[in-house]
DNA sequence: GCAACTTAGTTTTATATCAAACTATTTTGC
DNA sequence: GCAAAATAGTTTGATATAAAACTAAGTTGC
């Protein structure tokens, strides 16, 4: 961490700001900015919990989704995990191609399908659940008794800035 | 939103689970899934304000920090923006391609650079700042008189996370 | 009952990000 | 002072995500 001390002295130069005097400006003060460090940090402690083995976080949110509801369909796994329709083929594709679901037709709708877990999907999400837990209990612990309070913002904002 | 109403009726099916009966499940009480959520959705709202001009997402931060620490080196960057030092590389590059910064040798350290504005990015920066400042006033409204408690949960989870 | 619209899913393309490997320096420990 | 370790920056490769364009199928309005 040592930092390069000595330069400001220099004169030509309007002094090389070294890391423990920065100003955040504007930033400091921005929940979008917080909201991105918060989220990226997250994410990756989650990664590192899942990683050990051989899972991986996008799957986690979907395994779930099928697991609580069987019958699911790609559209509302959308929906339901809040990313784009488009990220849900490759990682379905993922989930298929290790067997740990199943697609069924849907009588009456031949564009979509009915998703579910197969024996293999439930040891795997019941793994990954474990690690989920585990890293939400991480941050449980980090927000003390306002856990309620920052889900509502949360949610709030995840439902109403668009 | 006409969902597929009549289809749990088939026999041989769990049910094709439509939209309004989706269970998060565990999902419901994590943080960490809102927290993805709140900031995709206030990344994608970001983008849309500024995607309105020329602008881009994420020459904002670092813009705004090169411009409140002249003489800020690469690497201080990107500790204060929250980001790897290899994501710096690409936008300085950018920034550099439309004439909105500088570069200037440190003296004593050829491996770095000390980084300002210039003329025209002080210009671009303004109007990002607008930008920004419009997209958080939305963010605060949403949040309300618990935006200081907000950003406290949010800056402990992102430094204390890891 | 057919044309127009809408919806489900996929593919393609673009961006944001991290991580690892690499080069060129600088700093440190004897 | 020199070898080893650390640091700054870049490059390359991987993943997560959204958006747009496309295909196929369903729904709606006369």
């Amino acid at each position: 961490m040592s930092e390069t001390i000595g330069k400001a002295a220099d004169a030509g130069n309007a002094g090389t700001t070294s890391d423990r005097e920065i100003h955040l400006g504007p930033l400091e003060n921005y929940i979008g900015f917080y909201l991105r460090l918060a989220q990226n940090a997250s994410f990756k402690a989650f990664k590192r919990h899942t990683g050990e083995g051989d899972l991986r976080p996008g799957w986690f949110a979907i395994l779930s989704l099928i697991g609580g509801n069987p019958g699911i369909t790609p559209i509302a796994l959308s929906r339901a995990s809040g990313r784009d329709k488009s990220t849900i083929t490759p990682v379905l594709r993922d989930l298929m191609r290790f067997h740990l679901i199943a697609r069924e037709s849907v009588p009456g709708d031949r564009r979509s399908y009915a998703l579910s877990l197969t024996p293999a999907g439930k040891e795997k999400l019941a793994r990954l659940s474990e690690h989920a837990a585990r890293h939400d209990a991480e941050l449980d612990a980090l927000v003390g008794g306002r856990k309620a309070e920052l889900l509502a913002l949360l949610r709030r904002i995840a439902a109403e800035i668009d």
